[in-house]
DNA sequence: CCGCCTTAGTCGCATTGTTGAGTAGGTGCG
DNA sequence: CGCACCTACTCAACAATGCGACTAAGGCGG
């Protein structure tokens, strides 16, 4: 029901293809909603019909044709709507690797150190890509005027979410490190 | 898939009742992998049906029989060789609020006040039972004696992730609040 | 010029997850 | 003494998600 919602959303930075909508989900709705592409190639069709938005084909030369998606007026009273209301339900967080560590303690501690150590180098990637994200959206300006001169804060205030969350993730790692150092200490 | 192993992670705690899991799940699991009470019997079937757990009935006087559950060995031995192993997929985190964060921005600003608001309010009561917890865990210990003394570590790594967690939430919440603020400055 | 990568999707089934209701006795509250 | 809530589940139906493969063309490196 809300991939409906996060697809219009991101329809909000203007046209996309569906190709290129499975892209940003990658890098950036990823964070709060991650879908595959088949799932987004089925939501768009949903959405059409529905006529909450707008398909049009492109034809091109040395690529498959491809078809450009934005937002209908419907779409966007919609969306509106929906930004305005309570959610239904509380967050949902998926997370294997805390169900792994809930069971840790039957499993030898170099095999856990190694996945502690895996999901931390993934989180500093994903927060070095969250902060060239960043600096590209600030353009040299501080928070402040970026906050004073922008039409749209929603984008930027979900991309801090996405970096305090990934900081924090990074803290807990190195937390999980410490213990599982003084636990088999200098193997 | 892994709803099958937050299962038998729970199931190391010792022998219990779907019902009882029901509610392991709602204040503690959840931080991680929620799910409802059908899915959990559901899954409690089909894990008794494979070997990994058995169900002994208890008959009850004054209330209805109920089934409690306790790990077997092979339940066991899978349990281990799931947590030693890499997580498939990453975390997914699903969290309507971000989606109408996103778009926040054709919408009455006050309207989105109140959901941040109302989300700092839900953080702050996890937080408190969260800690609650920790001080029960601790029983008047210091961190570093209680993680010398105590045989399983991964339970009370897990909840200083969710602590961690909602301390985040709260320090985005307030973020979000003072941007809403000098938006619409005293409404 | 062979094989793999990228663009731009599509198909279909299997697994998961969600909703809502039903059962059935016991307990506590005013 | 009536009503709501608690324990302890079960059932059916449906919606959402995931998995894996498939198509089809051009680009690029060795």
């Amino acid at each position: 029901m809300s991939l409906k919602y996060a697809v219009l959303a991101a329809l909000l930075e203007g046209e996309a293809s569906g190709y290129e909508l499975s892209k940003v989900f990658d890098v950036s709705l990823a964070n709060f909603w991650a879908s595959t592409p088949q799932q987004l190639y089925r939501e768009l069709e949903r959405l059409a019909q529905d006529g909450l938005i707008e398909a049009r084909v492109v034809r091109q030369e040395r690529r498959p044709d491809k078809r450009m998606f934005t937002l209908t007026e419907a779409g966007r009273r919609d969306l509106d709507a929906f930004a305005a209301t309570p959610p239904r339900r509380p967050t949902a967080i998926r997370d294997e690797l805390l169900i792994k560590i809930q069971a840790m303690d039957g499993v030898d501690p170099d095999a856990t150190r190694a996945l502690v150590e895996e999901r931390g180098a993934w989180s500093r990637g994903k927060l070095a890509r969250y902060r060239r994200v960043r600096e590209r959206l600030l353009a040299g300006r501080t928070e402040a005027e970026y906050l004073r001169e922008t039409d749209r804060v929603g984008p930027y205030l979900t991309l801090m979410g996405g970096i305090g969350f990934e900081e924090e993730n990074l803290r807990w790692c190195e937390r999980v490190l410490t213990v599982l150092r003084q636990r088999a200490p200098l193997g």
